[in-house]
DNA sequence: TCACTGACCGTGG
DNA sequence: ACCACGGCCAGTG
């Protein structure tokens, strides 16, 4: 694996639980040597890895839960972030700007 | 080996 | 306000 996908993995572990961050921002962190697309084709692939990511709190710039149908169930995304405080609205974080954490 | 694709985002027409 | 395009890396056929 190459360091960025490993640095990817490291923040999104920090995400602190009911809060949420987009791909764009997570890009920005581990620098311009890759896009938010890189960062999604991380989480494709982010289940298969140890200790666990929690993906489900990754959202797109608009707070939409784009990476729903990867999860074993097309509502198993929602679910876990309702579980955490997070309320979902068609597919969209309620409030987004409000649980968005900016990772460092 | 080459070509295409992907859980995205910002910019320009 | 809508549409199209470029960027960046690894996996797959």
């Amino acid at each position: 694996m190459s360091d960025w996908i490993q640095h990817i993995y490291t923040i999104v572990r920090k995400i602190p639980k009911g809060k949420v961050t987009n791909y764009g921002a997570i890009a920005d962190v581990v620098g311009a040597r890759t896009t938010s697309r890189m960062v999604g084709w991380a989480m494709n692939a982010a289940h298969r890895v140890t200790p666990p990511v929690p993906a489900h709190r990754v959202v797109n710039r608009k707070g939409l839960l784009t990476g729903r149908h990867h999860f074993g169930t097309p509502t198993l995304m929602q679910e876990l972030l309702e579980a955490e405080g997070i309320k979902i609205d068609e597919n969209q974080v309620v409030d987004f700007e409000k649980h968005f954490w900016k990772p460092e």
